[in-house]
DNA sequence: AGCTGGTTGACAAATTTTTAATTGC
DNA sequence: CTGCACGAATCAAGCAATTAAAAATTTGTCAACCAGCT
């Protein structure tokens, strides 16, 4: 089979001054285009199409047009040139194409649309919701473009990874460790209304949105593993960005039941019932710091395990009357512990037991065809195979317990779980009645915690290796798998825990955390990192001390405002428009002020709200004083440090540190580095507005009296030193600045032009605006010194 | 009339409940 | 063949758990008020 040719592309378009770009007013002016094979690094064709002038690109074809629709055309009679098989971009989806169609609409342009591989047939946009539990709820564009797939990389990293930010900046700084400059729209028509030398600047940005798409989809290796579930599940790749799971489940029933001659029932919608049933259990948490070795022991793939041990089926499932009038032996069925009746599979093989069956089977190959391949790009395939067949059978019980979906059977859901909840008790049982002193163990094994299908047991042995022995030993006889040991482990509550991971005696492989701070996006940076640091400190340096200094300083320096501003940045989703929200929260109410500052750049619904807690009247509501990180910065607005220390820092802080350290409250909060806080820039709102600023003494801060403007009088004679220090002070605020302007002009890659970056991703866009608005603030200073 | 003790209502503080976000398995 | 109006059909893996913030409710406090007693 020939490879796919794989199209990315990206468009600019100029907006009225201030305005986001609509396809009914404002122009398309360029488009960037890529065009690979699948499986080759260097791309086959390179090339940017432009209104007016510009200036040539080293191995780039640069098209100048002298009107819109030119432009256009070109672009289409490229598409059917190149015939792409998948067309990839970022946004594209619900940006780009829908521009592009809707554009051609206003300039009526009617032979534009016609892109895909019908003769004669257009191109169709249309709104669509998704809305899912698992994947929320997402408003997008459905762009119907016949024989080519559109593979848009921001629906796939939604679906795939959970980032705190999906813009492309800060998805390839994460995957590609590369940045790219964030251009306002409004900048983008001064550069279009420039010259030659600036359109061109502008095309290397285009190029750039669409080479990082292109790379993301190489390093992710996308498209063997698309390719790859969609052969699995029997659907076609469209389906696995614009549905959900049950879907492919459906597939494979469907494709199952043809071959065994059977039909799928039409059930009806069950109206509003929400029939909703028992989950699994997950054991009390015996909370607490463990120094010695916790060996985990687990059941593999549980739920799939069930469900063909015990041949549970929509097929083999049977009512009391069933099993009277048809006069079933008791020794050929069995009974859930929820109370249900299957038949066995001597009697009916079921049709899910079997493609679970064949799904863990395949993936049992593609794990064996894994170890031996050499090649990395088989590598890749086979990694990708097992992943898949992994995902799809552990979607097929939840397939099952969807109330709302095209085939629930509760009685299978309950029964899957029934089983599960018997075994982890019994498993938590055994391991608890066995490895005592009683049977001639040095200790009596304890089980600490446990969730859904592994058990967390404290053997009392003191070595990871006695651990390890232990653990398989007790595997074998509750027939599950032993697979690693946590040590030493932090056990916070139920789902929260933190430990260093061992799965070989002599050398730990990991720091593990679950459910804790570190890993959820819904917390600002800066405890994220101070309570992952702390941990470090903790769990492998064993460094107790070191790691409250650590805490110490951390306080201090945010209550004496030096904490950077992109460390502060909480970001939550918006999960649902703004009228269902039944009680206001902060990132609610900031996208809601934001679409009345500029409607079309606010967040929508699906999209993360990042913002900052500034400063305002005792007692305000979180959700009034939330604030846009970028107005923040742009308009000198006090944050609010005592905020981030009270309701961001001092809880997760705490539950580290409680079960480690008595008086933790005391020793980390309201110690002496407490209490070092800063004066506070005067907000311009409210009271403030009336207040006079007065100028003080620059050696000791004292009101100085009229006409008099540097020092008071008791500062007189330090002159010399006071303007030296002011002059260092501006020195050294140049030198940061200037350092961290180098560091965007290289990031923009030429060091000859203006950085006009302003990426709310970037830690250094946020320290190069705040050393840059320090050092206007010092130079001011300095010029008092002039009078 | 003046004092006392109890009641009441307004408001603040404390506590509980609800809602929403997010993760574990 | 396209565009438009209208109606019908389709679609969405699961539960358990923690946490923070807002909203609702209860509790506490204090002053004003009033009736009864000395």
């Amino acid at each position: 089979m020939a490879p796919f040719r794989i199209l990315s592309f990206d468009i600019e378009c100029a907006g009225r001054k201030g305005h986001f770009p609509e396809p009914t007013h404002d122009p398309v002016i360029q488009i960037a285009n890529l065009v690979t094979l699948q499986g080759e690094d260097q791309p086959l064709i390179r090339n940017v199409m432009t209104l007016n002038s510009c200036s040539p690109i080293v191995g780039v074809d640069v098209m100048s047009f002298d009107t819109e629709r030119e432009v256009l055309l070109a672009w289409r009679d490229f598409i059917r040139e190149v015939d792409p098989d998948i067309i990839i971009g970022y946004n594209i989806c619900k940006f780009d194409l829908p521009y592009l169609i809707e554009r051609a609409q206003a300039l009526k342009i009617a032979e534009f649309p016609i892109l895909g591989r019908i003769r004669n047939s257009r191109v169709r946009v249309k709104d669509t919701t998704f809305s899912s539990r698992q994947y929320g709820t997402r408003e997008s564009k459905e762009v119907t473009v016949e024989g080519r797939v559109q593979f848009d990389l921001l629906q796939v990293m939604q679906r795939d990874y959970k980032l705190s930010s999906y813009s492309l900046n800060s998805v390839s700084a994460h995957f590609l460790s590369e940045q790219k400059e964030d251009v306002h729209h409004s900048i983008i028509s001064d550069l279009q209304n420039g010259n030659a030398e600036t359109r061109r600047r502008l095309a290397v940005y285009c190029l750039k949105d669409a080479y990082l798409p292109q790379r993301l989809l190489d390093k992710l290796m996308f498209i063997y593993n698309y390719v790859e579930m969609a052969r699995v599940t029997g659907v076609p790749i469209s389906f696995l960005l614009s549905r959900g799971q049950s879907i492919k489940v459906l597939s494979q029933l469907l494709r199952k039941a043809k071959q065994k001659n059977l039909v799928l029932p039409n059930v009806k919608q069950a109206g509003s019932e929400q029939g909703t049933y028992e989950g699994a259990t997950v054991l009390e948490a015996r909370a607490g710091f463990y120094e010695k070795p916790i060996a985990t022991l687990d059941f593999a793939s549980l739920y799939p395990s069930i469900m063909m041990a015990y041949n549970l089926c929509y097929c083999t499932l049977v009512t009391p009357e069933d099993v009277r009038k048809l006069n079933l032996p008791p020794e050929s069925v069995n009974k859930t512990p929820s109370g249900e009746t299957f038949v066995k599979s001597n009697l009916q093989k079921g049709i899910l037991p079997e493609i679970l069956e064949e799904l863990l089977a395949a993936r049992k190959r593609a794990k064996a065809d894994l170890k031996e391949a050499k090649d990395p790009l088989e590598k890749a395939v086979l990694d990708g195979r097992q992943l898949a067949l992994k995902i799809s059978a552990n979607s097929v019980y939840g397939f099952t317990g969807a109330t709302i979906g095209q085939l629930p059977c509760l009685e299978i859901s309950s029964s899957v779980t029934s089983y599960g909840r018997q075994m982890i008790e019994h498993t938590k049982k055994i391991v608890e009645d066995k490895f005592t002193t009683l049977n001639g163990y040095e200790h009596n094994a304890e089980v600490i915690y446990g969730d859904t299908d592994s058990v967390m047991v404290q053997f009392g042995v003191s070595s990871v290796e006695e651990a390890m022995n232990l653990g398989r030993e007790a595997a074998e006889y509750i027939s599950g798998t032993f697979t690693k040991v946590y040590f030493p482990y932090l056990l916070i509550s139920k789902k929260r825990y933190a430990g260093l991971f061992w799965t070989k005696p002599d050398k730990f492989d990991k720091m593990d955390t679950k459910g804790i701070e570190t890993v959820r996006r819904d917390n600002c940076l800066l405890v994220k990192n101070l309570v992952n640091d702390c941990l470090h400190k903790i769990l492998i340096d064993r460094d107790i001390p070191g790691a409250v200094q650590y805490v110490k300083n951390a306080i201090s320096d945010l209550l004496m405002n030096r904490m950077d501003l992109s460390l502060l940045v909480i970001t939550k989703g918006l999960t649902k428009t703004g009228d269902d929200y039944e009680v206001k929260a902060a990132h609610v109410e900031l996208a809601e002020r934001m679409r009345k500052r500029d409607a079309a750049t606010a967040p929508n619904v699906g999209d993360r709200v990042p913002y900052v807690i500034i400063k305002a009247a005792k007692g305000a509501k979180a959700y009034e004083r939330s604030e846009d990180p970028i107005y923040v910065l742009e308009n000198n607005i006090p944050i609010d440090p005592q905020y981030y220390l009270e309701n961001q820092i001092s809880k997760p802080i705490l539950r580290i540190f409680e079960p480690i350290l008595k008086n933790a409250s005391k020793e980390l909060l309201h110690g002496s580095h407490t209490r070092s806080i800063s004066i506070s820039t005067p907000s311009n709102s409210g009271i403030m507005k009336f207040a006079k600023k007065q100028l003080t003494c620059i050696g000791c801060k004292a009101l100085l009296g009229k006409g008099n403007h540097t020092l008071c009088p008791h500062c007189k004679g330090r002159e010399a030193e006071l303007y030296c220090k002011t002059v260092t002070h501006v020195s050294e605020l140049e030198m940061l600045f200037g350092r961290l302007w180098t560091q965007c002009q290289e990031c923009q890659g030429s060091l000859h032009q203006d950085v006009l970056c302003t990426s709310r991703d970037c830690p250094i866009f946020y320290r190069r605006k705040k050393a840059q608005k320090d050092m206007a603030e010092a130079k001011l200073q300095l010029d008092r010194w002039n009078f």
